[in-house]
DNA sequence: AATGAAATACCTAGATTTAGGTATTTTAAA
DNA sequence: TTTAAAATACCTAAATCTAGGTATTTCATT
């Protein structure tokens, strides 16, 4: 039996997700919690196998709450609900580990596969979601193509919008800061941007980070 | 009798909106184009009153195909049809002086009320387009009272973000470098960033822009 | 084996940013 | 009308970035 603890803002969607799951015998709905400030105390005593996670929420979302509980050591498996299909958001949920996610609209069967497979150890990203993030990639990866970056430009350009200063680049990847200068020369021109701030602006516009 | 010219992508679509107009007097499609490209050759015979834009298209979307038309001195007043309510996008179509804006869920009688408001010289952004775009603001706001920027160092984060050096903004602003200089530093003490990089981060990420 | 792009490295001088201050004037609110 | 916040301005030293070069090595492709 899977003991699950969820995660909305609205009411409506945790009774729906409850009655959903009230006539599963596998999933078992133990918790739940309207906002990341009440489900941060109500997990520090109630241990779920799997949390459901809205991302859209006021004052902590989905994401700050699992880096918060990340932050407490305290790692539960976690599927996130979200309504939109951003792959900005899709990006930061797998960069913070999480193990799987679905639509708001996605079938009583999808939802079930997703916490089985996650609580078996698995992940689980509904084909929308993956489908977009991969055409966002694509795209950013046409913009690098567009303007003709080089892989170790692209890289240089990600730690310069991360905020590293040219010597800080050169000491990461093990190259003479000369190097880096010239680099960072080459972009600024093929980007046809002013200076730094242009470069970073890229960086963000076409999604790089 | 309004005359409107029609860019979408996907013949449906085109299809659609002929569909919809046949019966009605008052508007005719004079053309159509499957893409930036098409239409802007077309457009260089054909003169329609108002043209009905799809965002999303390959190549050359909505917003560059607005901006090449104001190049070549071609302003045609412009609807734009979208499938996502992209507060993003939204801006930009203000930025460039687009008409209006509908959803693609859009009822025929809004289209046309649309399309007959704009073809008056008047404007019609859909209220779903217009609530987002207030709430993506009112975001923004939220994030810049958070970090307690002032309204003098918003503006100087979005000029520096905009590639203006330290001099080009104490010229715009008619103030001292020094003070430009003052400001930039309380701004990255303020956002606990490291330097400008972080600056121009921030101003994309809270879509000051 | 030759070619070209990519990555590397070096040099110098000038511009710009950053970090540490202090201090006055304006403006809005209590 | 006092008070606090905001905006203004100045100073210096060090760090960092920018612009103008040149030049060698590495790597993949023809």
């Amino acid at each position: 039996m899977i003991r699950i603890f969820v995660v909305d803002d609205h009411q409506v969607v945790i009774d729906g997700i409850s009655s959903i799951f009230a006539e599963v015998e596998e999933i078992k709905i133990v918790g739940s919690a309207l906002n990341g400030v009440e489900a941060l105390r109500k997990l520090e005593t109630e241990s779920p196998d799997v949390l459901l996670l809205d991302i859209n929420m006021p004052e902590m979302d989905g994401i700050e709450l699992v880096r918060e509980l990340k932050k407490k050591g305290r790692e539960i498996k976690t599927l996130i609900l979200t309504m939109h299909n951003n792959p900005q958001f899709t990006k930061q949920l797998i960069a913070e580990g999480v193990q799987g996610c679905v639509l708001k609209n996605a079938g009583k069967k999808d939802l079930i596969f997703a916490i089985t497979e996650i609580n078996n150890g698995g992940t689980y990203y509904t084909d929308a979601v993956t489908k977009t993030l991969v055409e966002s990639l694509e795209k950013t990866q046409e913009a690098i193509d567009e303007v003709q970056l080089t892989k170790r430009e692209v890289e240089i350009v990600k730690l310069i919008a991360l905020e590293h200063t040219t010597n800080e680049i050169a000491d990461k990847l093990s190259i003479s800061a000369y190097t880096v200068d010239t680099h960072r020369k080459n972009i600024i021109n093929k980007l046809g941007v002013k200076n730094l701030a242009g470069l970073v602006r890229f960086a963000f516009e076409k999604n790089l980070l």
